[in-house]
DNA sequence: AATGAATGAGTATTCATTCAT
DNA sequence: AATGAATGAATACTCATTCAT
């Protein structure tokens, strides 16, 4: 008798976390449903009271670690307004998972991808929940102004899960740790310049430049030339 | 008698080619001897008398697609001197190797990476070798002065293959076509402004509005106090 | 639905004395897992609930049958004192067991000692104990004084198991019956004069034959020269 | 082109000498066809040309060292004419073969003897014409009185023999030394007493005895009548 | 006489899942 | 809610042997 009996609920809690770390660990096909019954500290087809199948014991896993994020995200949705600073948040929220959550991070970027019917799986459905923040950022970006118009959200997606995947799983392999804040400044560093409308930093200034240099030379003339001022 | 007895070493790429096929649609584990045998038209055994485990075949089928692509990098690095030549290059490439070859990058990406010895394996190895014209481009343009001095190399690095990979898996995922010289123009687009020496663009209207405003002031001291004009 | 769900432990015991007797009449090598599972009406995978590994079958079945056959011969030791009667037991014990327990004979001359480890392994720690009561009786008779100094005690161990497990082996390949009580019988007679104290024998018939002829030789010169004699 | 055309007959018994030395070292199961190729230095399939099967070699290199062994003991035969020094030949040249050999006989005694059909095979034939030596001394001695009437020449040669291998075995399995001569000495020494005639150690003593005891009563008989004294 | 490709029947072991209790 | 026995389909890998060249 090792498994006590739990309240509701609880084991069922239990399994899922025991599942995600194995899986995130390990992989999932070099999971066993016995490492994660021994894991629990009960046999494997007690597992399948609380879980229909290995699979969707992983979307639960997944789903349950991911909620959280998700809900983070949307939340900064609502009170971030600037584009660039959404992006930024964007960057840097994804950098904080793989910082804090490495595991899961491995789980849904490599295992549930791989699965065979991973876009109709919920799983999918998540991601695009979670990725839709930073389309929205940038095509409102797009909209204001505030962001050239040549600049494809699509595109800017794929930079910033790209590039901060890349970045997370090259720290995983090597299991050292991850700066977020500088790889969130120096990531903006680049991307900024060539996401803002060229008229907010270098247009805006080009012209006020002109509006200068024209306001420069009527008031040199009127200096040197009284009589024709005013006119 | 299902497979005709082949000519030396035709067999071999066969096997080679077949394995390649199977292991990027349905991934590594999901892939057994029994199937790539199937398809290639031989018993099982018979795969053994070429390669001397699955994960031989795996590493093997990998190079085998591998390093042509790295060589024809390697000789780019030789043609091309412009460091933003070089970025664009290695943009062009990696997706053209999604679209030309999307079996190869499947396996690369997902399935080499998730096995437990990778970073001692060989494939890590074709990996950093193909990966070190683009960090090696990024370092001397940083260098040489072409390049902002903020710049990291490795930062460069995530980014390009991060958001080239991403985009290639999307579209591996959806089986959609890869429009490799759109993306390229509109990825430099946007990381181009913020790899090149800010200088370049808005560095040189930056001064220009001091020395408007410095003007400005003067002649709006002159106007309002002849006295002191020309002092 | 071949095999009956078994009430616990008794499913293991079944395995157990299946394998024992597959292994002894076929070898190790020469029985297959799904030999076994065939013999007791379950699937291969049901013997892996039960047993690790098929060595560990061998191993476990090799000790079920093997202990009570070293119990058996540890009382023996505590209630027999008379070195030869103790070595006639061996002899005896060693005979009846190829009688009436060929199977495990073969077992664990025959294969268990061929295995790679079996000098390390839990069976020839059985072997040694099983052995050592032998070993025990000739140093005790040698140390009394019952046995005569020259006996080593190993050599009497080869000699007695070597000597049984040849007739029993012999025995057992032409599948004949084994008269252990004439056996037994038959070697002490070879063997027991070499092992006791030759006085115990010869040396009270020679002292006689000194003291007779002593007796003799007084009286011969007696009757010759009457004068001599009495003093 | 790894192994050179050899001579006719040369390359049969470079395969012989090879398999003989694998199937000692690792047993005839656990040695593979391919081992003994490469041991040879040519490829699986040339083997065949040369023997029909590996039980064919197994037998075939049993019979190439076994059967010079044979020879010499027949010819021992021929010209040790006492049973008891041939009895010490016999144990004597056994232990040899041991020390000498330990390979074929790990082979014979082990491995060939596991084999279904030992008993009909060959290699049962050579060891019979082996052994016979041994019988024939035995029964010799027995008829012409040297040996005890009692003595069942079958029990010396399991005594002889399973004795000696399961020595041998022993030190094999340590892999240490074998004194021959002392162990030759030593196991004669045990069953000598048991093997000759009563008479020879005993009897002899009885008939001086006697002959004391008749002297004796002459003597006294000569006291008691001094008239016939002397007749 | 030898090669190298190919076969086919194994071979122990794994594992998700089911089911009676 | 949990156990433990049992299943069956797989799974990578082995090996003696055959055959065309």
């Amino acid at each position: 008798m090792k498994g006590n009996r739990l309240a509701q609920g609880k084991r069922k809690i239990e399994i899922l976390l025991v599942a995600r770390d194995l899986f995130a660990k390990r992989g999932f096909d070099r999971t066993t449903m016995a490492d994660i019954a021994e894991g629990v500290g009960v046999v494997e087809s007690a597992l399948y009271r609380h879980y229909a199948s290995k699979q969707n014991l992983l979307f639960e896993a997944i789903r349950f670690s991911y909620e959280p994020i998700i809900e983070d995200v949307e939340e900064a949705a609502r009170s971030i307004v600037d584009p660039l600073a959404r992006v930024r948040y964007a960057i840097w929220r994804h950098l904080r998972a793989f910082a804090e959550e490495p595991e899961l991070c491995r789980l849904v970027v490599l295992e549930a991808r791989g699965l065979p019917d991973y876009l109709q799986s919920e799983i999918a459905d998540l991601h695009r929940r979670y990725q839709a923040f930073l389309l929205q950022a940038v095509a409102e970006g797009v909209e204001s102004g505030v962001f050239s118009p040549d600049v494809e959200p699509s595109l800017v997606r794929h930079l910033v899960y790209g590039t901060t995947e890349h970045v997370g799983w090259a720290v995983l392999l090597r299991s050292a740790d991850l700066d977020v804040e500088r790889l969130t400044d120096d990531l903006m560093a680049i991307i900024e310049p060539g996401l803002v409308r060229r008229g907010d930093v270098a247009h805006r200034l080009g012209s006020e430049v002109t509006r200068l240099a024209n306001l420069v030379n009527e008031v040199a003339r009127a200096v040197n030339d009284p009589a024709a001022a005013g006119q």
